[in-house]
DNA sequence: CCTCGGTTGTTGACATGTGAATCATATGCG
DNA sequence: CGCATATGATTCACATGTCAACAACCGAGG
């Protein structure tokens, strides 16, 4: 019997059980649809990021650090992500008017249009492989929990 | 309103959101939680993953595959692991008697320490970053959620 | 014994992540 | 203005992950 007047430090072993399929099988969930937008539009999570981001962006730019604070990256991670994109043209980085420090993040046209014909096969991803694997009221749970944990964790509500 | 007639390839809104949300904080409780464990024990969490299994192996040793199989992991991650362990002192790699081509890890009693001193700070930090954001409920729901993720990808129904 | 296909573990090339250091520029303040 | 300091972005060193190629070895069959 667990004495209600002692706290607990650790976890119990169903506590320590779901923690370990939560956690596993989130990672699992996201690398499947990270391996199917990858196959089907040759774009990683992070690619797909940066695109989302920039493609609602006004003038299909922003500054770097701009950037990088609204997906919540490192700007060094920013930094050699774009070196890659860059170097696929998916993105330019233009030297920056108002500020010499700074540089202007583009989208180019080709990674507009990857962007465009990545994201149907990728919302029918996590359709396929997430929503569909639950009921209505599991989405919520898990929704729910979520938002549990970060309040707990005192973060913003919503990602982003 | 929904036509129950038309499949609905993408997510709603609120599917969308639920998925975002559920995915993101997923992520940044396990790094929260393997941020802990490094400050306390200066382990990773593959370091932890690899200690734990040959810590319950029979005289602390594993054939490298076994280990890799056991954990789930690439034989080529694994290889690099530990190399770095090895560099740490954690592990120890000898040749294998029966089968010249493979290796047996041991894990040294330098390694057995580390992992000894790690496993309650641990799971300790499991139970506060996690457990206690969330009802008893909370956690059956999310652990419910992750068997019908594993149903529906025929994944096993228990990790590892 | 000897060849051939499968196994074992490592390696190399690369993508991705973190944190500290660095460089150039901007900016506030005397 | 001139300087201390802050900021923008990159770079470095490293840890971590994937995949393909490889070298060495095993074991079955001829």
């Amino acid at each position: 019997m667990d004495n209600p007047r002692r706290r607990r430090p650790v976890p119990t072993h169903e506590e320590l059980a779901a923690w370990r399929v939560h956690i596993e099988t989130s990672e699992i969930v996201r690398a499947r649809i990270e391996a199917r937008l990858h196959e089907d539009s040759g774009l990683s999570g992070g690619d797909y990021r940066v695109l989302l981001a920039l493609s609602e962006a006004e003038g299909r730019a922003m500054r770097s650090s701009e950037l990088a604070a609204h997906i919540e990256w490192e700007r060094s991670r920013l930094s050699g992500h774009l070196g890659r994109m860059e170097r696929r043209g998916l993105v330019r980085r233009e030297p920056c008017a108002e500020d010499a420090r700074g540089s202007r993040v583009v989208l180019t046209d080709s990674g507009d249009r990857a962007f465009h014909a990545s994201t149907l096969p990728h919302l029918r991803a996590i359709k396929e492989v997430f929503v569909d694997a639950l009921t209505p009221e599991q989405l919520d749970h898990l929704r729910d929990a979520a938002a549990a944990v970060r309040r707990h964790l005192h973060l913003d509500p919503l990602p982003e």
